[in-house]
DNA sequence: CCTTGACCTCTACTATAGTCGAGGTTCAAT
DNA sequence: ATTGAACCTCGACTATAGTAGAGGTCAAGG
C-alpha cells in the first residue's frame, strides 16, 4: 500500500505554492536540484504528496538562517528515499540541522563579542582581531557565494603562511 | 597637510591583498562598488591610504555575518569622506554593526527556540510553527539573492491574506 | 636595451537562487 | 464541446560576489 492506488489528496503545484508560500518557479528549481520529487499525471502534470509540504518548509527554515540548497539537499537526502518520512524521521533531521544552528549562533556569538573587546580597549585594530583569528570561521557556512568564497580563503590560508600578518599604521 | 605631499606609505594593490587576506581581484570589485578608494599614481597604479586596510578588514568581518556588500557599503558611506577616519569613527562603526550582530543572534536564537519547541511537543509541524511566524524574519539580512527573496515573500504576503494558512495531513 | 614582475582594463565566466516570458498542453466546469 | 485557468518546458535574464584570462603598460635591474 504504497504505490500504486495511494495518492489520498496529492497537491498540484498551485497548491503546494499556495501552501508553502513558495513560488511555483522556485518549486520547479527545487524539484530539479532535487530537494523534492513529484509523481506525474498522464498529462504530464506534477502532483506531490502532502509531506512535500514539510520538505518545503524545511528548506525555507534552513535558508533563513543561510544554509545553502546544496547543503539543504544533502539533509533531506537522508530522509528514508522510499516511505513517507515519520515524525521520528523529521525529528530527527531538526535536531541535526538545530545543532547547526547552536553552531552558528555560537560562532556569531564569539564574532560579537571579539568585536566588542576591540571597541572596548580602543586598540581598534578589527584586522589585528578579527582577522587573525580567521581559524574559528563562520564562512564553511556562511552568505553569498560561499563556495568560491571558502575555496579562495582555503587556498589563501594554503598560500599565506600561518603568523604572516603583519598590521597597519 | 593632508593631499598634495601626504602619501607616507601608500599600499600597493598587492600589498594590500597579502595583508588583507583578499584577492586583487576582489580589491578591484570592492573599489567599483565603491567600499575602498585608490590614488593614482602618474602610471596609473593604484595607491592605497594604510587605514584602507581597516576598511577591508571591516569588509570581510560584515561578510561573514552574512551582510551583503550593499550594505557595508552603506556603512562606510557614513565615514567622514574627507579626512582619515579616527578611532572614534570606526568605533562608532563597529558599535553599530555589532548591535546588527546582536540583533541577527537574537533572531536566530528565537528560530532555533522555536525549533526545540517542534521537535520536543511531537507536534512536528514546521510549518505551522515557523513558517507562520514569518514576520519576525531573518530574510532581510539574510543570504543569497536575498533582495529577490524578500521582494518575493513581501509580494506573497501581499497577494495571501494573512491568517489562510491550512496545513497538511 | 630589454626582460621580468607587478600593474592596468575589459570581457567573459562561475556559482547560487531564483524569475520571466514564450509557446504549447491539460484539466475541470459549464 | 468548448473555454479559461492552471500547468508544462525551455531559454534567457536578474542580482550577488567574485574569478580568469587576454592584451597592454610601467618601472627597475642586469
Amino acid at each position: 500500500m504504497d504505490n500504486p492506488p495511494f495518492d489520498a489528496k496529492e497537491l498540484t503545484v498551485g497548491q503546494l505554492a499556495a501552501r508553502s508560500g513558495v513560488a511555483i518557479t522556485a518549486l520547479h528549481f527545487y524539484e530539479r536540484k532535487g530537494l523534492i520529487h513529484s509523481r506525474r499525471t498522464s498529462g504530464n502534470q506534477r502532483r506531490y504528496q502532502r509531506d512535500t509540504l514539510r520538505r518545503v518548509s524545511f528548506i525555507r527554515v534552513a535558508q533563513r538562517v543561510g544554509i545553502p540548497l546544496r547543503m539543504v539537499a544533502e539533509a533531506l537526502d537522508t530522509l528514508p528515499e522510499g516511505r513517507t518520512p515519520t515524525r521520528d524521521d523529521w525529528a530527527e533531521l531538526s535536531a541535526q540541522w538545530r545543532d547547526e544552528l547552536d553552531l552558528r549562533i555560537d560562532q556569531m556569538t564569539r564574532l560579537r563579542d571579539r568585536l566588542s573587546d576591540c571597541i572596548g580597549c580602543g586598540c581598534l585594530s578589527l584586522d589585528r582581531c578579527l582577522l587573525r583569528n580567521r581559524d574559528d570561521r563562520l564562512g564553511e557556512i556562511g552568505p553569498g557565494p560561499r563556495h568560491l568564497l571558502t575555496r579562495r580563503l582555503a587556498a589563501e590560508s594554503r598560500a599565506n603562511p600561518p603568523g604572516r600578518l603583519d598590521d597597519d599604521e
